[in-house]
DNA sequence: TCGCTGCTGCCATTATCTGACAGTAGACCG
DNA sequence: CGGTCTACTGTCAGATAATGGCAGCAGCGA
């Protein structure tokens, strides 16, 4: 199944955009389902017409953004993907990220040509109903902590029942089946903690900044807790 | 001097983008160098990958303007929820979904101004792990034959674990917590009946459509069981 | 009605594309 | 410093994708 190589630049334009960070060629050749040599081939066609793909020895690939990319529309796939993803987030999370989540698809909706609009309105990926356990805190507001990097104080129960106030740094929000986490640096314990929403009686921004940078924490406590970046 | 195909298919793309009316067939055809018949073969391998032209007998062709313009942007919240629901398919649905959600996320970051791509990339907001339950059916197949309409002849073992053949009419798919559900019209018990897809051994498809409609049988499926319709 | 145009099927010829092997050079790590 | 990973180039014969011409159908506008 070997694809034209006119289908192929393409894909292979795609594929780019869709690693960040940067990719080996034979990570690319492996995945376009050709040879390394015909991949390098493949690189060199796409920089002669002008793609800002950057290769380093050692390294890998990357492209610059900037390049005009072909109007590409969305596949099948792709729009089942954000439709489920939307229906998703429009059960889970708390109402202002799932009016985002709405609205969002409105907008992609509302770009898409008839026939593939057609598919989104008659998605049949359905999700089931995660228990929508509100809680007293408020989302909206952690979320824009986080964003803005502001000490947050809390007032939380742990898993004792004992109500503990607390000074702490967020950084993240974490969706899991039935609880929802907000991850934080706690000022009281000097160190990363897990924080149930459903258990923080309430939080209160200060509007002050805290000392360190969001993605440095997320970085540490990821290698502390050997988790995987997400895509 | 014949620009081999690779080549030529990006550069028709940009010179679609110059004109802004209808353009005929033969003056891109000239323009681009190739014969009458070699365009339209151009023309459709482009539409194949998701480029958005409009071909109308007797005008012409025209190149939709680019699919995401300025005046609608995404709101930090909206893409927020675009991130989230794509990471959770990305995490729970079947491969082929999965890279559906890269593919998307990766196409909205492209057309987006820098400081919201920022946004996209630092995204705080995590899910947990589904468990990845594989099992052995393949999803795709069967998005592609609800998306058909057509009869599945299934392998499935039930509750009891006994192994029982059926033909079904597909109609939905869902997504819960830890299992994933095929929900279909069953010719053998003549009623709906719900798949547990790691239950499904082996599923093939017929080709031959299902003498009702999807979203008549997806709404009597509603009535019966009481679910509303999601958003 | 007519002309213009998009779109498809078919087929023999052509030359583009491909993989393999071999080799050079730069970047990073210990 | 050496080892490893990686980008890149040259060459060649065989595989196969691309091409153009022709013939025909269908939709659009006048």
């Amino acid at each position: 199944m070997t694809i034209p190589r006119s289908e192929r630049l393409l894909t292979l334009l795609q594929t780019l955009r869709r690693y960040r960070q940067p990719v080996s060629g034979a990570k690319l050749a492996a995945e376009t389902g050709v040879s390394l040599r015909t991949l390098y081939r493949d690189i060199a066609s796409l920089q002669a017409q002008g793609a800002f793909i950057e290769g380093e020895a050692g390294v890998g690939y990357i492209l610059r953004p900037g390049f005009m990319l072909p109007p590409m529309m969305f596949s099948q796939e792709e729009i089942e993907a954000l439709v489920l993803g939307s229906r998703w987030v429009a059960r889970t999370a708390d109402s202002r990220l799932a009016a985002g989540a709405v609205d969002a698809l409105a907008k992609i909706a509302a770009v898409l040509p008839p026939d593939l609009r057609e598919d989104l309105d008659n998605s049949t990926l359905l999700v089931g109903t995660p228990r929508r356990n509100e809680g007293n805190a408020d989302l909206a507001l952690i979320r824009k902590a986080i964003r803005a990097e502001h000490v947050l104080e809390l007032a939380y129960e742990d898993e004792r029942g004992a109500l503990t106030h607390r000074r702490v740094w967020p950084f993240a929000l974490g969706f899991f089946d039935s609880v929802r986490v907000m991850i934080a640096w706690c000022e009281l314990r000097q160190d990363f903690r897990h924080f149930r929403t459903d258990r923080i009686s309430s939080a209160v921004s200060t509007e002050k900044r805290y000392p360190r940078r969001r993605p440095v924490l997320l970085k540490e406590w990821r290698e502390k807790e050997g988790i995987p970046p997400q895509p």
